[in-house]
DNA sequence: ACCTAGCCATTAGTAACGCTAATGCCTTTG
DNA sequence: CAAAGGCATTAGCGTTACTAATGGCTAGGT
């Protein structure tokens, strides 16, 4: 984000010409003319060196290179716009919304869901499913549960825990010899940390990468190798037999999850409370 | 997309200043003035009708609308910044990166990727996790696999099947008979579809509402209810005879998963073969 | 209590931008 | 061959986006 980036209506126009493979039809939906269309994109395709169009008689192909820059920008200007509307207001709906990280749903929720659901025969639950934090999502639900680092997170949420890094496998073993390493990317730990708190003179390199604890702690369950991953989304699992510890040190976990709830919404509450109690069980 | 969207320079500098709490020091950062930051800000607040920070003598302090808008326009920030780097040469790494459904990842590789992993020592796997389609991992991965509709998926991208929609729980079940239900909201089929399908009269409705098959199918294997859900999703467990079919028909599925490759990257090309050859057996 | 520093908001002015209307060129279609 | 479709380019002008300057308010230090 050094340099200055070009005019969204650059973007605007270049997304449109894409859809449409034609300047006077994208002029036409964004209320310009085509004059102002063709500059936007000869001033786009000048600014970053390549041809986003092939120009023909009746109308235009799109380049590799346009190809590969189109998802991007049909992203951004998705997010933008539904940032832009995000002060519309909506109506509520008689359901609880719960935004929560997939893995929290898959390791904890789904486990145990029925024991809220008891109490509650006449509630209907919603889930809306994240991967990285989500403000959309967030902002729509009645409880949140979150992943991230406790500094990027409001100060109304709690964290779910204890919670510790530990390594999994589906086997107990005594060691790491032959085993993949399973790695979350995006936390702040990872195998060179609990190498150094088991006393371990070598490097670890992981062979399998995911992107939430959830699925390393699934990879690791199915029998693909050992995952550092959360002791919070293990527990049931461990306390079944289901999946074992590797090493007795635990570390500490720098990202975990976050428990937020509309405090305007009773059913959010017990469903806290319920959370809070089942966890510590 | 309707309506047009403030200018880029609004939304920079509002992220900006919301790093900082610091309209001057967003400034210099950005290389404008206080007074252009200021004013910015002033607009898209005009714009919005919201207050997006609290002045004080000191700097700023982010309100809730804010922190709402925060993220979001962040990442498209975010988006747009790669998007304009896209034609800057990049180094390539060996690594093979599959942006995939998390429902994919925990039901088909999760419990099969070894056997790929096994013709490919050497190759390490990073996964990225999707819920819904996602354009911009998909943009740097390799491999991606999406959820969606044929009509909304690129002519490149080949179904993975065969693929229907079954009810599915974790034990045998001779009706529906005091089970919640659970369905997957954004999808085209309901329950009512399928119970058309069994010739029956009543009105089945849902308790619980996911927004991933994966997850879904997930409650089902936790013995939280009955799910409607991808047969493809469920076969490998169904084969185990770890859950089971409810009622003998089934409905064609018009969401699915699509994989797609960069056909330059060798093992995405293999990785592709492998997978179909998994799912085929 | 007083003074200074920090940092915001506002104003006036101007260079640059973003667009339009008009025109020209090329290809395709009938 | 003529007309239609649709792109590129140019000149012109209204608007925007920025700067420099100034004012107001609060917090911190003496």
């Amino acid at each position: 984000m050094a340099r200055s980036l070009p005019p969204l209506n650059w973007f605007r126009s270049f997304e449109a010409a894409a859809r449409h493979l034609n300047f006077t039809a994208a002029a036409e939906e964004l209320g310009l003319t085509q004059s102002a269309i063709s500059q936007q994109v000869r001033s786009l395709e000048t600014r970053f060196g390549v041809q986003l169009f092939e120009r023909k008689a009746r109308g235009l192909s799109i380049t590799d290179d346009g190809r590969k820059l189109l998802p991007q920008v049909g992203a951004a200007l998705e997010i933008l716009g539904a940032a832009s509307s995000t002060f519309d207001a909506g109506p509520t709906e008689q359901l609880l919304t719960i935004a929560t990280s997939v893995s929290v749903a898959q390791w904890i929720l789904a486990p145990r869901i029925d024991a809220f659901l008891a109490n509650y025969p006449d509630l209907r639950v919603r889930f809306l499913s994240t991967v990285w934090p989500d403000e959309f999502k967030a902002s729509i639900a009645d409880v949140e549960i979150r992943f991230g680092a406790e500094k990027q997170v409001g100060h109304n949420a709690l964290r779910l825990g204890p919670d510790y890094l530990v390594a999994i496998s589906k086997e107990p073993l005594d060691g790491l010899e032959g085993q993949r390493l399973i790695e979350t990317v995006g936390t702040s730990m990872s195998w060179q940390n609990w190498s150094a708190a088991h006393c371990m003179q070598q490097t670890l390199v992981p062979s399998l990468y995911t992107d939430s604890f959830g699925l390393a702690l699934e990879l690791a369950s199915k029998g693909q190798g050992v995952a550092l991953t959360s002791s919070l989304l293990a527990a049931g699992a461990l306390a079944k037999g289901e999946l074992f510890q590797i090493g007795d040190a635990v570390l500490v976990n720098p990202e975990g999850y976050f428990l937020a709830i509309d405090e305007n919404v009773k059913a959010a509450g017990a469903f806290r409370d319920w959370l809070l109690d089942a966890i510590a069980a």
